[in-house]
DNA sequence: TTACGATCTCTAGCGACTAGAGGAGCAAGA
DNA sequence: TCTTGCTCCTCTAGTCGCTAGAGATCGTAA
């Protein structure tokens, strides 16, 4: 049973011109095509599809994703390089959030201003010096 | 007491290009140029640039920091509309670090993996099928 | 004078899409 | 049969905040 691509779009919740990218840069493979030259998928492209959609929403780039995929297709390989490339996500998230957390601190802190003028303003004052914040190095 | 470029850049840690790049964007505003055509800057622009990197690096995009400069410029006027730039963003900081929070669940989740084949990966499983995931929604 | 570094302008690339132009295919209703 | 309106096609360019590189020129020290 053959789909269209806003058929495959919105079984995936994947934009239609996000599907026509990804087959352009070569993560989904180029599905066969109409007498009409349009593209035809069938389930595999749905799951395949799928995979790199959760994938992304778990914030792993598309080359992460591209080697998920092949280990995805080889069941009986160890799997050691998948975990890494999870573990490698993972430290990303925790120093992005750690990071994050400090311009947290940073910026809060700023918005304790009085709400006079820009000559007293608390946020002003505090992006022109860096000796108002409390950590060292942002970023 | 005029500084070059590289000068400008030592003292304020924003490289060469990218002082070029914001001046073409009307971040900076266009120095005066010696005989020979180089920028000549004098301590104006230090404390501009340094205002322009330290909002930076607390996560402002230029398209706020150009407004935060205006105010800036402007030191008898209310101040309501720096603040409300700045709360702003600390309400972005917050959204992301919410979302990165729930990501980091997700993803520890997965690296509890077997290491055996990638038949049984649980990297690979998770990622095929978002059931597995305790957020119903991630983004 | 010659060598070297700093600077100049201009263009293109990154990641992961998104938007839009301009044209063709296709199914349903009049 | 014709028209309407939707989906689909390809191609190009834009987003953000830079960064890299080419090729030319300037300035200075030996």
């Amino acid at each position: 049973m053959d789909l269209a691509i806003g058929e495959l779009s919105k079984r995936t919740g994947v934009k239609v011109p996000t599907i026509r990218y990804y087959e352009q840069i070569g993560i989904l493979p180029e599905p066969p095509r109409s007498e009409g030259n349009r593209r035809l998928y069938d389930e595999t492209h749905v799951q395949r599809l799928g995979f790199v959609r959760h994938s992304r929403e778990l914030g792993f780039d598309l080359d992460a994703i591209r080697e998920l995929i092949e280990l995805a297709g080889h069941p009986f390989r160890p799997c050691e390089k998948a975990d890494e490339i999870a573990r490698a996500h993972l430290a990303n998230i925790e120093d992005k959030i750690a990071r994050l957390s400090a311009l947290r601190t940073e910026v809060e802190r700023m918005t304790k201003c009085s709400n006079e003028m820009v000559e007293n303003c608390r946020v002003i004052e505090v992006l022109a010096d860096h000796g108002n914040c409390v950590h060292e190095t942002h970023r």
